[in-house]
DNA sequence: CTAAAGCCTGACATTGACGTTAGAGTCAAG
DNA sequence: CTTGACTCTAACGTCAATGTCAGGCTTTAG
């Protein structure tokens, strides 16, 4: 299968198709006159690597990830402790996305308020109510006490 | 409260405040002089909007939604077509979050086998079930409708 | 009063994840 | 063989969200 075709399957432009092989998520092999030659399973890749992407997961994470889905699971480290540390760091950002998740249901449940709002007519002096919205931060220091309700 | 004050309550940079009036988000007053003065509440909303932003929320809607936040309802349209339209934008907006946080939770699941894996052994040919992952794709849509823009 | 610290605007730099264009080679059909 | 569709690389453009730096006010502490 060709760029265009594997393009036309998964929905991905041509363009991302080769920027993912530039950030070493796909790596189709090359004819002789240089044209990329994907396989079948290349379009399931796809989809996975725009599901995570689209998940604003760390590029490298996800390529950390496709080394697992692509050919199964050649690239899995032989040394207990190198398998330990790629543990490490994919549970690191499991927990992450675990965070963003539950974030952005607090997002939604917020938005889903004001939407209510919004149709309804009741826009009294009633606030939304508490949307305990946690800001997802990496590695920020915080001073002083965390947000709460002034009013 | 100056720029600095908030800045340090709420983890924001300097920067970062500044660019989201740029954007709309905040709308301090001004002093002669010309500094920024912010009220207690803004600690909240800056909360807020990050938490917006950090789920990749489009900055139109966060902006939409603050809105809202701020000063409670003042700004709700009164002609109930507006309003109608409002509602169906965030409504909209509402939907695609659903769609994403289903999503994501998938790539959540798909990243924890992927842990499991790495850390027991086992990595036989079974490969680790199928993700259903399904891409959180938006048409391409660039001009929105109220949704302003500065600059 | 003076210097340091804080703030202002403006502007350029950066990082992803692409889009777009340009010039040139390649392949399949007529 | 020629044409047109497809592909290649290379490179510049873009957008959002920030960082950073410069040059010039303002405020505050001593």
């Amino acid at each position: 299968m060709r760029i265009g075709d594997l393009s036309a399957r998964t929905g991905a432009s041509v363009r991302m198709l080769r920027y993912y092989e530039e950030q070493g998520l796909l790596a189709p092999v090359r004819t002789d006159s240089g044209y990329r030659i994907y396989q079948e399973s290349d379009v399931d890749r796809v989809a996975r690597i725009r599901c995570m992407l689209s998940a604003a997961l760390p590029s490298g994470v996800v390529g950390e990830a496709l080394k697992f889905l692509l050919d199964g699971r050649a690239v899995i480290p032989d040394e207990p402790a190198d398998r330990a540390r790629l543990a490490d760091t994919l549970q690191g950002e499991l927990d992450l996305l675990t965070e963003k998740i539950e974030s952005l249901q607090r997002s939604r449940e917020l938005l889903a308020t004001i939407v209510a709002d919004v149709r309804g007519d009741v826009v009294g002096p009633g606030r939304p109510g508490d949307p305990g919205c946690a800001v997802v931060r990496r590695s920020v220091r915080k001073a002083g006490p965390a947000v709460g309700q002034t009013r």
